[in-house]
RNA sequence: GGGCGGUUAGCUCAGCGGGAGAGCGCUUCCCUGACACGGAAGAGGUCACUGGUUCAAUCCCAGUACCGCCCACCA
């Protein structure tokens, strides 16, 4: 055993500073954190959603990590094998944007250094960035295994990818294609469909006629300059005004090029004119048509959007060309009726925001319709759960409605297309363990692959697939996902389609990526808005750690995270947090300076005063609500329920209860069996209580429970909750409702005399003596000294007749009756009752209204009923009280009587 | 154009068919031997608007207004 004063006293205020780091690193050094794979215990894995290696973690990267952490470490303390799996993402055209910015303030493109000697510039700046990012996490107290960090471009996973995609491609669900993409003309490369962002841009839609007399039509366009591209003009089959036309030709102006007319049902006849110009090479919509028409593609542009048809705007870049097309056909008379604005959706590279063009272009794809399939009915039949389940139907509507996948990127930094190709085009899927091609001329694909393509693989390919590992066994699936909803498309959907796929072997129930999805929100400023660099309101995470703490600020986050809400933060907010680390830090010191005893257990609640079996049952209900709440991934309300609890019952309530006993030190005296039996309550509450609140808090918890306790760290302490099966629970604490109907009932009492005391202005100093009249002699009979404690009551003066509780305490009036002739403000006290009176009648009425109704007593539940009646006994008796109250009132203040006769009410 | 969500205290948000809650902010008193990063007490809300269902509506339903978010190949 051991008692707090035989170890080092704590200072007066908790200072997070650089005891973090060293803990931190005690931790590791300790490998508490590491999984085991092949252990008995069962599995619980998460893995990180891995950072990309372009910067340094965000806000929302703490909120993250501060929820995962907070699972990892509960079930950690529960005898789960845990383990939180560390990496980061190799992000494909983010990184080798900023790598090729990095070069430009230098005057350099990556063209000027070739392939190889950028792609070592790149893995240059991720070991920089990467160890940046690595520190953070230290700073946060993630408790990952490091032992299994991971990188997306690492020799395994760029296995996995291989394997992968080798597998996709034998099995059909890769092909090549020439399709129309999203292409960006500034990063050169294709896009998927994610990674365009739609805003509604200002644009005009001009009319332009095509053709001469009888067989001329007017089409309608927002962007003139794919005119030059047009090989048909389009109208619907049935529509009456063009039925002649369909079949025949027609003069596409500037050109002199004669186009056919072709009838198809997508054309829309009330739209517009009813008829459509169509550039396969530029449209979507136009190269469906041209392949059920037959038509040819023909592209006008290059890859930067600079016009390549012959003519007078050739070497126009895009935006040049619209205005200088339009200009031509008006000169030529073309031009009908009057440009209108025109709002309309746009699309632009979520990258760098340039505005993309659709473009015919050769590509890989995954067909993903029977991945995606696979997909939708593993959350449909609950072998994922997501949650919040709001968020399911996003996920479905997405998943069920999936285009094929682009994969392919004209870009650099990656995993190279496993794809060879001979001289006479024959290609050749390659596989990590196959040998690329032998003879002149084959050749890799130059392209790389989409960076979600590695990103999909990360829950087994961190684990060693695709070989059978031993972590493979152990930790797939994964047990819960914690991310972003923002990324709820673009990385675990994906996830999903390959976890399904790629481990298909293990059976249904086993080849999902993971069994739970936790979706959490965005971190947003003080008013609720986005955080944004051109706003100026972002947050260092590490600011705040340096500040405030990684305690401080993890508690923040974690306070506002409700299932898929957004968490609102400021700086504000972050202090008070840091007050309740100090708050807990002296309810320890607290202890340790009056003795608290751990390591004993508990008397047995006979031997106990109300207090202590109060608190103890309180903590078992917090403590199964906690285990309760975190399941269900209520982290804003396990805060609040671990707030509360340590805040107002423990400090404010508990220990000021236990003061009186704890400072009677005298060994000999009556007390002294009471003060042993509160110093091991006291210490078996805040041993609990620090451990449950760990997850949240893990650095003060970890200080102070090792200050408190013999434990050699709360890391690897027992949960006070519930365990893992075959885990060793803790005892379990007596739940005692007397003692809490007890103590509730004193603090409601003190409260009032409290309130009192305040409301007449009366000063602590003033020793008021008291008198307490109408105590229930059952509930807080025993309760005087505890009473005159916490109110700072003299006893009372000899002769003036002990402590005789007399009337009944009702749950909802307590009546006093204080002594305070020298101080008492006799009208305002008057004006006071008689406000009260007033509402008590009122409530009075309104449950006799509501009693007399026999609808409501036959149709409302009885324990309504019941609570309807309790509320008007007791708003009689608080009328009674007052009355009482008033009358003794001694008669002063004259004026008092003319105000109180004006105002309305049943006033006696 | 579709889909989803929101509108509750000064701010950010919980709650939810039967007495309006939290944090921060604000007011008053108090440096009581754990803590002023503290203690005590308090002010502040026709729960957006209009109808409906119900014994009972902030909560359910419908509509209105405003605000978000996601998706989207109609020129």
């Amino acid at each position: 055993m051991t008692t707090g004063t035989d170890r080092t006293q704590l200072p007066a205020q908790y200072s997070p500073g650089d005891v973090e780091t060293r803990l931190y690193e005690r931790w590791v050094d300790a490998g508490y954190f590491q999984g085991e794979a092949g252990s008995p215990a069962p599995p619980f894995t998460i893995v990180i959603p891995p950072p990309n290696v372009t910067g340094s973690l965000h806000i929302g990267h703490a909120l993250d990590h501060t929820l995962i952490d907070a699972l990892v470490r509960r079930r950690r303390m529960q005898g789960y094998n845990a383990l939180w799996l560390p990496g980061m993402d190799h992000a494909g055209i983010a990184t080798q944007n900023v790598v090729e910015r990095e070069l430009a303030r230098d005057g350099l493109s990556r063209h000027d250094l070739g392939r190889e000697a950028f792609v070592d510039r790149v893995w240059q700046w991720k070991a920089e960035s990467g160890g940046k990012i690595l520190g953070q996490m230290r700073r946060l107290g993630d408790s990952v295994d490091w032992s299994r960090e991971r990188f997306t471009m690492d020799a395994g996973l760029s296995r996995a990818v291989q394997t992968m995609f080798k597998r996709l491609y034998s099995d059909g669900l890769i092909y090549r294609a020439q399709r129309i993409i999203n292409w960006c003309p500034r990063c050169l490369t294709a896009l998927s469909d994610i990674e365009v962002e739609h805003s509604d841009d200002e644009g005009e839609l001009v009319s332009i006629r095509y053709g001469e007399g009888d067989s001329q039509i007017v089409v309608a366009t927002t962007r003139v300059e794919t005119m030059l591209g047009d090989t048909a003009v389009a109208v619907h089959p049935d529509d009456p005004r063009y039925a002649h036309l369909v079949g025949g030709t027609i003069e596409l102006p500037l050109t002199g090029r004669h186009i056919p007319i072709v009838a198809d049902p997508h054309v829309d006849p009330e739209f517009g004119t009813g008829a459509v110009k169509v550039t396969p090479a530029h449209d979507p919509d136009d190269f469906e048509i041209g392949r059920r028409h037959d038509l040819p593609s023909l592209s006008i542009m290059d890859e930067r959007g600079v016009i390549t048809a012959n003519g007078p705007f050739q070497h126009l870049d895009r935006f040049e060309a619209r205005p200088a097309v339009l200009a031509a056909l008006r000169a030529e008379g073309r031009v009908v009726g009057e440009r209108r604005p025109y709002l309309h959706a746009v699309g632009h590279c979520s990258r760098c925001g340039t505005t993309v063009e659709p473009r015919l272009s050769l590509q890989w794809f995954v067909r993903v319709e029977p991945l995606a399939k696979a997909a939708g009915d593993a959350v449909r039949d609950g072998r994922v759960r997501i949650y919040p389940e709001e968020m399911a139907a996003r996920y479905f509507d997405w998943v069920d409605d999936m285009h094929d996948w682009c994969i392919s990127r004209q870009l650099w930094w990656g995993h190279r297309i496993p794809i060879w190709y001979s001289p006479d085009g024959e290609a050749v899927c390659v596989g990590p363990d196959d040998a690329p091609p032998q003879g002149e001329g084959w050749q890799q694909d130059p392209d790389v692959l989409d960076t979600w393509f590695s990103s999909g693989l990360w829950p087994f390919s961190t684990l060693g697939w695709p070989d059978d590992t031993p972590d493979l066994r152990t930790f797939y699936p994964t047990s819960v996902l914690v991310t972003g909803y923002d990324i709820l498309f673009f990385w675990v959907a994906r996830m999903m389609l390959f976890g399904l796929y790629a481990m298909a072997g293990a059976g249904p129930a086993e080849s999902v990526p993971f069994r739970q999805v936790a979706l959490h929100g965005l971190v947003r400023d003080q008013f609720g808005k986005k955080m944004s660099k051109t706003r100026g309101n972002t947050v260092d995470p590490l600011d705040w750690i340096d500040r405030f703490g990684a305690d401080a600020t993890r508690f923040t986050l974690a306070r506002g995270a409700t299932p898929g809400g957004d968490v609102a933060v400021s700086e504000d907010w972050v202090s008070g947090s840091r007050n309740f680390c100090n708050k807990l830090w002296n309810a320890v010191r607290f202890a340790q300076l009056n003795g608290a005893i751990t390591g004993q257990g508990l008397p047995s609640p006979d031997q106990l005063p109300a207090p202590d079996r109060w608190i103890l049952s309180r903590l078992a209900a917090v403590t199964a609500e906690v285990d309760e709440l975190f399941e269900q991934f209520e982290f804003a309300k396990v805060c609040d329920a671990i707030y509360h609890f340590a805040w107002d019952e423990v400090c404010d309530w508990y220990l000021e209860l236990a003061k009186p006993v704890l400072t009677d030190t005298d060994p000999a005296g009556p007390g002294a069996a009471a003060a042993a039996a509160t110093r091991r309550v006291l210490g078996e509450v805040l041993d609990r209580l620090l451990r449950l609140i760990h997850p949240l808090l893990p650095f003060v918890t970890e200080q102070l429970w090792t200050a408190l306790t013999e434990g050699e760290s709360v890391v690897v302490a027992r949960w006070p909750g519930e365990v893992a099966s075959g885990a060793a629970a803790e005892p379990a604490l007596p739940s005692d409702p007397a003692a809490e109907a007890e103590i509730t009932a004193l603090m409601r009492l003190v409260t009032e005399v409290r309130r009192f005391r305040s409301d007449q202005g009366l000063r602590p100093s003033q020793q008021v003596p008291a008198e307490l009249v109408g105590i229930d002699s059952t509930a807080l009979a025993g309760h005087e000294g505890r009473i005159r404690a916490l109110l700072r009551l003299s006893a009372p003066p000899a002769g003036a007749g002990s402590f005789t509780p007399t009337a009944t305490l009702h749950a909802e009036g307590v009546t006093i009756q204080l002594d305070t002739a020298a101080a008492l403000d006799v009208a305002a006290e008057r004006r006071r009752l008689r406000k009260d009176l007033v509402a008590a009648q009122a409530e009075i009425d309104e449950m006799e209204r509501k009693l007399a109704n026999a609808s409501f007593v036959e149709r409302a539940p009885a324990a309504v009923v019941a609570k309807n009646r309790d509320r008007l006994a007791a708003a009689r008796l608080d009328v009674e009280r007052l009355t009482g109250r008033l009358a003794a009132l001694p008669e002063q203040a004259a004026g008092a009587d003319a105000v109180q006769a004006a105002e309305p009410g049943q006033l006696a």
